[in-house]
DNA sequence: CTTGACCCTCAAGTTAACTTATACCTTAGG
DNA sequence: CCTAAGGTATAAGTTAACTTGAGGGTCAAG
């Protein structure tokens, strides 16, 4: 497979496929006698978990450190389950902090909205910033 | 106050306060006759509402655009509630975009662990591709 | 008067994950 | 042969949100 049948199969543009071959995130890239790099069809899927595991919050420094060895030949099962239920936790972390901003975002906007007919925006600000804190703990 | 007074009871650096300033997200910003700056206490209140909407996920150019005019008197209400309800409503995209990455995760993880015995990892790097392909629909 | 703690400005560096620009080669078609 | 489409390498640019560094005033104490 060419560079542009990849790109276009996974959606991915070809200076990004590029940029992950010279990072070392892909390995088994052959070139043709021109030059040209011919893609394996592992590298479609490949891709697809580069990208998936993007979405999943990982850096592309840590799915490099999990992916299959370009030179070894599979996974370190040990090391990628551990990763993986550490990226889960940290999920679970960002999934209880959004919950709070969302919380702490319904308070403000309740706030303003019922704000106390005579109550200057200053004063309504330090009602406001009070009721946040009050929701902190 | 002086900067060290206003970065130890606010918790940031000095120069991210400077930086701040420079930005234009905080104003009201004085100098003394030695050219130091001086803070009015509110500053320390506006330096708790950016950091707080940083952590709602507001990027500076947002914050700037929501906070009170430094040369107005206030906030702009409409333009801000709007905005705060499209920030709550970011939140709850961000947090259904978790649940399913968290779900495929343990997808994964489900799936190394059961590895059928005999299956190469190959395959069942197939297999667990598959299903985590089934669970997005 | 000197030392050390603070303060200033302005420019440049940092990080991640790419994109864009430059310049040149290859291949297929009319 | 010429051209357009597609390929290559390498370097530099981009964005956000700061930090770091260079070079230099200010102030209180001893």
């Amino acid at each position: 497979m060419k560079i542009s049948e990849i790109a276009e199969k996974s959606g991915l543009t070809r200076s990004r496929i590029r940029f992950y071959e010279a990072e070392g995130l892909l390995g088994g890239v052959r070139r043709q006698g021109n030059g040209y790099r011919e893609f394996p069809p592992e590298a479609l899927q490949l891709l697809e978990i580069i990208t998936g595991a993007q979405q999943a919050g990982f850096t592309l420094d840590e799915i490099k450190s999990l992916l299959p060895a370009a030179d070894g030949k599979g996974w370190h099962h040990a090391e990628l389950l551990t990763s993986l239920r550490r990226k889960v936790e940290d999920i679970e972390e960002l999934q209880r902090r959004l919950k709070r901003t969302r919380a702490q975002l319904l308070t403000i906007i309740e706030g303003i909205e019922t704000r106390p007919a005579g109550l200057g925006c200053k004063a309504n600000t330090e009602r406001v910033l009070a009721q946040v804190r009050a929701r902190r703990s």
